[in-house]
DNA sequence: AGAGTTGATACGCACGATGCATGATGTACG
DNA sequence: CGTACATCATGCATCGTGCGTATCAACTCT
């Protein structure tokens, strides 16, 4: 079905039924009486029902005009929020973010950044999950994410923002012979058994520190391997070897196991914020403003 | 804020969101190409954000394009619902029926009526409740409610029509000494006491059977009065006296109770649909066609 | 490189909404 | 009871705006 009805006829009517009188109602609307009154008439013929019941030159609303006016008033409400949501969304203060971090940027980077997100745009669902560094960089090749947070890598076809760098600890049981050492060399560890991420998962992390190893010279002996730095954690308290973690580490089972600074110069292992300069989101501008705001000084 | 948007506008960006394409749309809309491209250019103008990315001549929503298509489907969408509503409500299929009624009609008239109506109006609401005859009448005259249903009387300023004729019937203790008689006459119950409705509410069912009674030769002793039908049964049933009811009657107390037909020639007792002239609701009207269609043959 | 799409712009026209003047009808009040 | 006032509808001229035709500009595909 084909209404002529436009949203101007709505304003109107809203305004006549308020008044319930075409005059005055035609002044606020800085209109004159009789262009007034044949808009009614229009809108009145779109529909086919009366509106309003002329009785001796008296307007009154009908029960259709009642009922188009509850609807009327709701229609336009919507409009204009409608409006108003796009216009937020363009701003990049309505809509998702979609973002997604490997594990060691849960400690610290991640509550720090998204904190103060949060606080300059509370009105955007923040679409959070972990995913692995190879899986971000096609995601966000894909559009399918917003924002990537990984180490390591140039991601051709993205662009890339250093935001952390941190040093490499050593992780080892309380019990360990070097535990009482404050700062130790990786060399001490060439007799250790390690614990390290599975190699399947991010072929980065492990290469670069069995890298590290061959650079002191000797071949660390890999006797677990586990996928996620709580498990780590737990396997180097446990007593089946030692690790190397990125700090900030996590704070379970401070008892059992402890970190120890690296004598070794070794290069920081950096954090990047990686997006698509293809992705147009105005949300991911917003989140980008933060990123870069604060570390162009 | 002053939008200049207009349903238009929207009914055109949905369908050049669905397209991606301005000439397809615009063949779909029976617009010419430039138009609808003028169309959208005035729509983002009056919004202030672009709706569609153009990216080497091709058009992609943008994020604000998005969230707008969403609000504007259904902003469509309901404006054609505020319209079937609309047309709905004057047909009188939808609203609300303001309907009062006396106890009497609870029993076999109201349940046939309202049954029927519903049939053939599901959406409409009916509002229902017991009132007494004069609170009917003010009640329709002040447009408070749309119709009534009381017995006897003419009531000035309002349409009426009588949808029932209803003998009187004699309510007896099961233990009545006339109670094995099947026609009793009224002067037979010249001594018994009379258990009536209470005159301060409904006088004229008071009066009427006081006049009955009168007619019949004797003064009725009216030892209790009572303001529903139920009590009433409830005290002849407990032996405090008989009573005159409007046939039908309520079957509570089956063993204890007994309703005996009047040899007397009494005029019966009328029952009527009462409603404004003035009223113009589209329902009533619906409820009217009901009522006097049946009834004009 | 050239033909074919596709969106934006220019220009003239025509329809429609507006304002002014007036008519029709009802109300208030002396 | 009649006249002045108020209120909504209608006739008519005008102005604005949205539309179509023609054309341009930019990109795609072969």
């Amino acid at each position: 079905m084909m209404y002529a009805m436009e949203l101007r006829l709505l304003r109107s009517f809203v305004v006549v039924a308020d008044e319930l009188n075409v005059g005055r109602a035609a002044t606020r609307l800085h209109l004159t009486q009789p262009s007034l009154s044949r808009q009614i008439a229009a809108l009145e013929h779109d529909l086919g029902v009366e509106l309003f019941a002329r009785v001796k030159k008296r307007f009154v609303l009908t029960a259709a005009g009642e009922s188009f006016l509850v609807d009327a008033r709701q229609l336009l409400e919507r409009a204009d929020e409608a409006v108003r949501d796009a216009q937020r969304v363009h701003r990049g203060e309505l809509g998702t973010l979609r973002l997604r971090f490997v594990q060691s940027a849960t400690f610290e980077v991640l509550p720090r950044l998204l904190g103060a997100f949060r606080a300059a745009n509370p009105d955007v669902v923040l679409d959070l999950e972990t995913m692995t560094t190879i899986r971000q960089t096609e995601a966000l090749r894909e559009g399918r994410i917003d924002v990537g947070l990984f180490r390591l890598g140039v991601a051709r076809g993205l662009e890339t923002r250093v935001i952390s760098r941190d040093p490499l600890v050593a992780a080892l049981p309380t019990v360990h012979r070097l535990a009482r050492r404050k700062r130790i060399s990786l060399a001490d560890l060439a007799e250790d058994p390690f614990v390290l991420y599975t190699r399947a998962t991010g072929p980065t992390v492990f290469d670069t520190i069995v890298g590290h190893c061959r650079a002191a010279g000797f071949e660390p002996e890999v006797t677990q391997e586990a996928a996620d730095v709580q498990t780590i954690v737990s396997l180097v308290a446990a007593g089946l070897g030692v690790s190397l973690l990125v700090a900030p580490t996590p704070r379970i089972d401070p008892e059992a196991v402890v970190y120890r600074e690296l004598s070794d110069d070794l290069p920081p292992w950096e954090l990047s914020v990686a997006w698509s300069p293809e992705n147009r989101s105005p949300v991911l501008a917003r989140f980008l403003d933060l990123v870069r705001g604060p570390e162009t000084r």
